[in-house]
DNA sequence: TCTGGGGTCCTAGGACCC
DNA sequence: TCTGGGGTCCTAGGACCC
């Protein structure tokens, strides 16, 4: 038997914990970039405020409802999340975090009542983070997933929705969307749709080896989670990445080479701090830059460069120096990029790497404790506590007109209350 | 004016081996 | 004229997730 926690709109959730007074008005939050839209409350997505929505194209449904807009502040997301996951490990020996707002259970094994079971989830995460969670229990991922669905669909659950009986699941099915089923995407639920395959229950008559044909062995384990059968694996194990990407759309198109080397720069640093957190070494890492495609009537170029580190390589300098050099050779002059990043496609731990004869190791040494150096420091003081000169004034360079205090994570933003 | 960011897994086909 | 059989590894691209 699996859980699944899922928070109701996240970030605006998040955002409304520290401002009370937008509970029941329509809340949006930004992409990076204050792009699209990427979470909305109930009340903003009943305004017809999509998912993914531009932001400049909802602006007059924005203004004419008074929605409250906030930029992402993933500083606050991120420490929301990790005080919901640890009131989740109350509740079971292991969890999986699946993603910033989700985490699966594993009851493998529990005697309970567990549709008492998922209520008492959800109500203790409301009232130890005050962030609303939908918690759905079923003996796969996928039905978990469609049982904590159900939960936002019908608020009589008070949060919580145990479905595992046959004939209980058969009528969910049956009037489910297909297209919400876990693992099936846009693609998938074209050709669904040509087939006259519309809910979940159609999805499991089709013949094991239509399935298998058109989509694949994902596509195959989907059909047998919704029949019941557990096929898609629990991983509570942190394993460590196998790609890091850091990359950012600017605010205004970056047209010089200094500023364009200087965003790269900050961008290699930030991809290995995340690196060396996880104690690998990159052998392979990426620059790539695009113009605004949006923009046709302006010259388009698009495209990265590799540079390859045949030992594996985490330390800042090398990374950085090598990110900054490779940049040079992406960059032409007469585009405005619009986004540009940086990522390691190729990493390997760590541990037990060793450095090839011709390897100068001395420098390979002083890089390494220098880097060491630098992680301590931006553990006390933050990620732009000291810079390299190449990063410039190491921010990124974005549009963020609406972002909400770091209210958790930062002395300064803490709220004050005042006792009268 | 203004259109996000960061991941994973699977598959087919090419390159290569003996 | 006729040109094997069996295998592995790697990569790009597709599809999916939040």
């Amino acid at each position: 038997m699996y859980a699944l926690a899922d928070c109701n709109n996240f970030f605006a959730s998040c955002e409304r914990v520290f401002r009370p007074e937008l509970n029941g008005k329509p809340v949006i939050v930004l992409s990076n970039n204050d792009g699209c839209a990427i979470a909305r409350s109930n009340e903003a997505k009943a305004l017809g405020i999509k998912m993914g929505d531009p932001y400049f194209k909802i602006k007059p449904i924005i203004e004419r409802n008074n929605v409250a807009v906030f930029s992402s502040n993933f500083a606050l997301y991120g420490d929301m999340s990790a005080r919901v996951q640890e009131v989740l490990r109350g509740f079971a020996p292991s969890v999986e975090v699946y993603s910033i707002d989700e985490a699966f259970l594993d009851l493998t094994g529990m005697e309970a009542d567990f549709d008492a079971l998922a209520k008492t989830i959800s109500r203790e995460c409301r009232r130890l983070t005050a962030i609303p969670v939908s918690v759905g229990i079923s003996p796969t991922k996928t039905l978990a997933k469609i049982a904590s669905k159900l939960c936002k669909k019908y608020p009589k659950l008070q949060g919580g929705c145990f479905m595992y009986r046959p004939q209980d699941i058969e009528k969910v099915l049956r009037t489910f969307p297909v297209e919400d089923v876990w693992g099936i995407g846009r693609r998938s639920f074209k050709k669904l749709a040509d087939m006259g395959v519309k809910t979940a229950w159609d999805y499991c008559q089709l013949q094991e080896t239509t399935v298998r044909k058109l989509f694949n062995l994902p596509g195959f384990r989907t059909w047998k989670e919704l029949m019941g059968i557990p096929c898609i694996e629990f991983e509570d194990m942190i394993e460590p990445k196998q790609s890091i990407c850091i990359s950012r759309s600017f605010a205004h198109e970056v047209t010089t080479l200094q500023e364009f080397t200087e965003q790269i720069a900050t961008f290699a640093s930030r991809a290995t701090a995340k690196l060396r957190a996880q104690n690998t070494l990159a052998t392979e890492m990426a620059v790539f830059a695009m113009t605004n495609r949006f923009k046709e009537s302006l010259p388009q170029t698009s495209g990265g460069l590799y540079t390859v580190f045949p030992d594996g390589a985490a330390d800042y300098r090398t990374i950085v120096t090598s990110a900054i050099k490779t940049a040079r050779s992406l960059f032409r002059p007469g585009f405005g990029y619009k986004k540009a990043g940086v990522v390691f496609t190729k990493i390997i731990p760590a541990e037990g790497a060793s450095a090839s004869i011709w390897a100068d190791t001395d420098t390979m040494e002083r890089d390494e404790n220098l880097s060491k150096v630098l992680d301590t420091i931006h553990k006390s003081f933050g990620n732009g506590a000291l810079l390299w000169g190449a990063q410039g004034d190491g921010q990124f360079h974005m549009a963020q007109e609406h972002r909400s205090p770091h209210y958790t994570t930062l002395w300064s933003d803490i709220p004050k209350v005042t006792v009268k």
